[in-house]
DNA sequence: GCCGTAGGACTACCA
DNA sequence: ACTGGTAGTCCTACGGCG
């Protein structure tokens, strides 16, 4: 023992990723761990999965033989008993061990008996069976390479340092074929160092010219060990960049490696997501990100490309360059301009970077998955990820996936969503917004709403106080907190405490980054608890649960209304959480809403969202006669002037520059001036504007994503012509592009017109006149007492009119 | 064969 | 590949008309 002990460190470390190795028959977790330096290091652990039998099965168990892939045979190495609690009662299991983790699927197709946890990726399954935390401190000991035992896990926040890349390549054929075309450079910017690495002579500076590709992806080598970053950031690398080198290296035979260990570069699907997972590094894909955040409503990009988000993000002007020319450059010699779009494309990449990185990173440990595998999750995998963590901290069983014929059955049975009053149409003054803060979280909270507390059985019926009924007359017990309320609790208390201590941080510092990160993170997860239960294929997901949510959830907005209209209100609208009134006295609408929270469980609060002096609502486009409102679609003015705009086709990208910039100056013409005059001359204006012929195509491209394989949608339309005149030029265009096009002037249908704006020579003025420009702004003037006659015809002669 | 319309496919929004 | 509720566009099939 004593001699042991002389090799024996005691460490800490940051813990940055994990993976697995077999070796010799014995499975080890690898970690990465930043300490003074940055090393893997390895401990033994047993992969293992539960069996739903008795003790008496053991032997049996035990005995079971399978054929590995290698041909080698496959058999368990030990087995226990253990104890899980499911729901609020407990359950005897068999946790049956392998020698290695690709071992669990084939000893469990062996196996007679309900099997658990025999799906879980093993390297997280070590973070929860370890209750390990990434990015923050682990405090071990270690004996050479090999950790004997994890002693400790303590807050932490690495610093993490961040590289980007980006490569060009060759591409005479339009898209450039890895097999055969070379990348001709590559740009990197680091926090030490930034450049351009290219193959033919340049006069920037920050350009290093070497003699060939080979030493080209050398020097890349090179410089990335030079700056040894912990992350290295790319824009659909995975897709692109990484695999490209990859062939590229192996082709000219480089000495070629971007990993800190090793050099793989391996695949790695997580669902659909692609990831490339270097040895070492964290190699960070923002185009995931971007994606996830966009589907989240974090940012909102006309498309998905670096160009767009960083314009969007960084307020950084365009700097286009065309992307399908960078063989003719190459060609002519001349690639100064070339290498300096490169290195701004790493530039982008950087600082996108460092503002999406802090919020993964946050995600990350709060969601207690390695930060690789958070780059490319989404919120469902997080939030599963979460309750599997908290469940080996409680001692749960874990869920199973459901299967295929669950899957489809959950998908028949959709559950009732929120309530949405139907508006008037008209235009109003002094509307006060009020909202539930995180109305489903908060009633996941108040109500204990989770799959472990509902009281299903008749035989665990307790007295009415000993449960929450709900409006679907599902009843949850009060007796224990369920898993998911319990860690919902534990987000929204956390995300209140980081918010008040944001009030006291200096906004330039690092700690509000990082804090604020931390608060965002904490709010994508709290909502995105609600979603995962109702989720088909989640692991908790629970019909009575999700549908309880939702009914609670109208029930209190309705009373919210009702008392509303009781204390002489007008409630013009609401959804979901929110409610709009009418006020004569802002005093009265603070009464009101303090009424209504005392009459609320504790952790539901209705909040003041904002005061407004005017606001539009429309009806809907084809009930003009019964003026029906239209939900989901209205316009507030603020009282320190801003605008709150919703569901207007002008918040919409499927909407030309044209209609859009329009209807905004229209609507802000009413809501800020109170000047319809002003707004049918704007209308008039962009009338004549367009009928001269000489609006730019820009402003009357309309774009659209598309989500499937070109030929597999059952519909013509516009969008797909479009993209298919534009994949027959040789571009790319894929499920998730998002084409912009124009209606042109020649063709029958309106798909017939349809061109991608690159290849746009001219447009058709009565579309964007009828389709596009009258519908965006008409449905407004309409609430003014104009009709689209009058003002078309105004729009003709430039006098008139009586009319106005 | 032309016209108008109901219904379906599809997209993007709000919460 | 987190949920449901909603507006709106464009295309297509279908029925009425002649």
């Amino acid at each position: 023992m004593s001699a042991n002990s002389q090799t024996l460190k005691v460490k800490k470390a940051y813990f940055l990723d994990a993976g697995y190795t077999v070796k010799g028959g014995k499975t080890y977790i690898t970690l990465v761990v930043k300490g003074k330096k940055t090393v893997r290091l390895y401990i033994q652990h047993d992969p293992y999965f539960l069996v739903d039998a008795a003790e008496s099965d053991i032997p049996n168990l035990l005995a079971l033989t399978g054929i590995r892939k290698d041909g080698s045979i496959s058999k368990p190495k030990r087995a226990e008993m253990i104890e899980k609690k499911v729901g609020l009662k407990k359950k005897s299991l068999i946790k049956l061990y392998c020698e290695q983790p690709s071992d669990v699927p084939i000893i469990k197709s062996k196996i007679g008996f309900t099997c658990f946890e025999y799906n879980i990726p093993f390297a997280r399954r070590f973070v929860f069976d370890m209750q390990l935390t990434p990015l923050h401190v682990i405090h071990y000991e270690r004996e050479g390479r090999e950790i004997k035992k994890i002693l400790s896990v303590t807050t932490g926040d690495p610093t993490l340092s961040l590289m980007s890349f980006d490569i060009e390549t060759y591409n005479p054929t339009g898209i450039p074929n890895e097999e055969k075309d070379p990348a001709v450079m590559i740009s990197y910017v680091g926090e030490n160092s930034k450049g351009v690495i290219t193959y033919k002579p340049c006069s920037k500076d920050f350009v290093q010219v070497v003699k060939t590709e080979k030493e080209m992806l050398e020097a890349l080598t090179t410089a990335i060990k030079k700056e040894n970053p912990d992350l290295l950031l790319g824009y659909n690398s995975s897709n692109f960049d990484l695999p490209y080198l990859k062939m590229r290296a192996q082709k000219t035979n480089a000495n070629f490696n971007m990993g800190r260990f090793g050099k793989s570069i391996k695949f790695v699907n997580k669902g659909n997501i692609k990831g490339m997972r270097l040895d070492g590094r964290i190699h960070v894909d923002l185009f995931p990100i971007v994606k996830f955040f966009s589907f989240i409503g974090l940012i909102k990009a006309q498309s998905m490309s670096l160009d767009s988000v960083s314009e969007d993000v960084l307020k950084r002007k365009k700097v286009k360059m065309k992307k399908d020319e960078i063989w003719k450059i190459w060609d002519s010699n001349d690639i100064d301009l070339l290498c300096e779009y490169s290195l701004i494309d790493s530039d982008l990449t950087l600082e996108l970077g460092k503002r999406f990185v802090p919020i993964q990173a946050e995600l990350s440990s709060v969601a207690k998955m390695p930060l690789y595998e958070t780059t490319l999750s989404t919120s469902g995998q997080l939030v599963e990820n979460l309750l599997m963590y908290n469940a080996s901290d409680w001692n749960q069983l874990i869920p199973s996936k459901p299967g295929g014929d669950t899957i489809s059955e959950r998908l028949e049975a959709p559950i009732q969503g929120a309530f949405v009053k139907l508006p008037e149409p008209g235009i109003y003054e002094n509307m006060a917004v009020l909202d539930f803060r995180g109305l489903y979280p908060s009633i996941i909270i108040s109500y204990n709403i989770d799959p472990g507390t509902l009281l299903s059985d008749p035989a665990d019926a307790s007295t009415e106080s000993e449960y929450f009924k709900s409006p679907t007359d599902a009843k949850f017990s009060k007796k224990e907190k369920g898993l998911v309320p319990h860690v919902l609790d534990y987000l929204v208390e956390m995300r209140g405490k980081i918010k008040d201590e944001l009030k006291t941080v200096d906004k330039s510092t690092d700690l509000y980054t990082r804090l604020s990160a931390r608060s965002h993170a904490l709010k994508i997860l709290a909502n995105s608890f609600y979603g995962y239960l109702g989720y088909a294929r989640s692991r908790w997901y629970s019909r009575p649960c999700a549908e309880s949510v939702t009914a609670w959830g109208r029930m209190h907005i309705a009373e919210t209304i009702a008392r509303a209209e009781a204390s002489g209100f007008q409630v013009l609208y609401a959804d979901t959480d929110s409610v709009f009134l009418i006020y004569k006295n802002k005093d009265d609408v603070i009464k009101f809403m303090n009424d209504v929270n005392d009459h609320l469980p504790d952790k539901m609060e209705l909040e003041l969202e904002g005061f407004y002096p005017r606001g539009v609502f429309v009806s809907k486009k084809n009930s003009d006669d019964d003026g029906t409102g239209a939900k989901k679609k209205y316009a507030l003015l603020g009282e320190d002037g801003r605008t709150k705009i919703r569901g207007f086709e002008l918040v919409r990208r499927d909407w030309s520059a044209v209609a859009k910039e329009t209807q905004l100056k229209v609507l802000e013409a009413i809501l800020k001036e109170g000047s319809k005059e002003k707004a049918a001359k704007i209308i008039k204006d962009t009338i004549n504007e367009l009928r001269s012929g000489k609006v730019p195509l820009e402003r009357l491209a309309i774009s659209t994503q598309i989500t499937k394989d070109l030929a597999g949608y059952d519909i013509i339309s516009p969008e797909t012509t479009a993209a298919k005149k534009l994949a027959a030029t040789g571009t790319v265009v894929t499920k998730g592009t998002i084409i912009s096009y124009v209606i042109g002037k020649s063709g029958k249908t309106i798909s017939d017109k349809a061109v991608p704006l690159e290849m746009a020579k001219d447009y058709d003025v009565d579309y964007y006149l009828d389709n596009q420009l009258m519908p965006a702004v008409m449905k407004i003037m309409k609430e003014l007492g104009y009709d689209e006659y009058s003002l078309k015809v105004g729009g003709k002669q430039q006098s008139l009119d009586s009319f106005f």
